[in-house]
DNA sequence: TCAAATATTGAACGACCGTTCAAATCCGGT
DNA sequence: ACCGGATTTGAACGGTCGTTCAATATTTGA
């Protein structure tokens, strides 16, 4: 029998995958909404219109369905990011589509403000495999804007901090944003990519800064 | 007996009012770390050093601590405010202070994390409490904005969306600030203060808007 | 159509939760 | 030294939690 330590088979039906994935877009909106402890197995099967130990066919445990809703939102958006960079060869156009598409995610798909759930609640190698993703996609971020600082693209600036706040805006529109509120997704994210990088412009116009080395 | 319905007398001893406080403290540090239902009454207690049965001679349940906790930290955050309104005619000057001085709550002072701590557990008037609370700090910094606008030395921006941005940049500082790191709470406002004023500059220099009617 | 594979149930488990409260302890003022 | 109010204890309560699992229902494929 081979592969057989705990779980005698790997599940892998379509069926099997779709009821994960409507798991966990309920977890991630239970979750964010009452947090992770405040959200029992109860809630999450009775929202499935199932019994909460129905659950545990699908997750080995709660703290799983937690660590499974920041994967696939993680994921998600570092491939969306890869894109994005495979697209734009010039910093600030890259970074005007990364944060309009980091805004659709955490607005349209609902699984997006997965984004901003605690960490708190996992521990070890999960912990550790969710903050390798996260430090993954800020790395591409930073990437961005140290390729437009030395661009002179963008005035030189402390690109950690400038990324954390970045972050810090579009990942905050999970505490506010509304479904039929004043303001769509685009609209949100038009105005956050105006709003850094007129923050980001270089002192006059065009490039300035030593001109780049290579090419 | 005047004012007798449930608590016999208001307890306001300067004892009494520092270990509430001191609860306070321990309550926003337990509640971030871990989350508002994943702290126990018994965690609180043991930080303490007492039992958590004694947790119930300052507080008549544990949503009033998180409720306390919000309050303050708003009410702080409300008056630093108010000073700086005060001190500064000028919107951009104000703002760089509010953004400094805000930042500054957030890492140094410890319960400033209150202001990124979750409402979902407040239900019913303490919910409004809070909410009321933080729609007034809001609607300062959105008069900071309007007032620069009008007065020309901020571009025209959707004031509230900017305002949302700006304090999500802000709180989400406790997401990853830790003490002993590169940056200390100056360094982090004064370079948010910068990248959110630059953000704003009006396209030339100086005042262009239309001419301030008073004045 | 029917057996096998897949999916769900419902009851039970020990653990821990928030809360109560009479009794015990602490401690400043005299 | 001791009184009296301020503070803390520790046990107990009903309830809910996450998790397990044998039994059962449902769906699939031949």
């Amino acid at each position: 029998m081979p592969g057989s330590r705990k779980e005698s088979r790997a599940k892998s039906g379509p069926r099997f995958l779709a009821r994960r994935d409507q798991i966990l877009d309920i977890a991630v909106a239970a979750f964010r909404q009452k947090g992770f402890a405040g959200t029992s197995m109860q809630d999450i099967g009775r929202a499935l219109q199932r019994t909460k130990g129905s659950l545990y066919y699908y997750f080995p445990d709660k703290e799983e369905i937690l660590h499974r809703c920041h994967v696939r939102a993680l994921d998600h958006i570092l491939a969306v990011a890869g894109g994005v960079r495979r697209r734009h060869a010039r910093p600030d156009q890259a970074l005007r589509e990364l944060i309009v598409q980091h805004v659709r995610i955490m607005v349209h798909e609902f699984h997006g403000t997965a984004l901003a759930l605690e960490l708190g609640a996992l521990s070890g190698p999960r912990l550790q495999d969710v903050v390798r993703r996260r430090d993954r996609y800020e790395a591409m971020l930073r990437e961005v804007l140290r390729r437009g600082v030395q661009q002179g693209r963008f005035r030189p600036v402390d690109v950690k901090l400038t990324a954390f706040a970045i972050l810090g805006a579009i990942n905050w529109i999970a505490q506010w944003y509304r479904e039929h509120g004043e303001a769509g997704a685009d609209t949100i994210g038009a105005h956050f990519a105006d709003l850094f990088l007129r923050a980001l412009a270089p002192p006059r116009s065009g490039r300035r800064a030593r001109p780049s080395t290579l090419h």
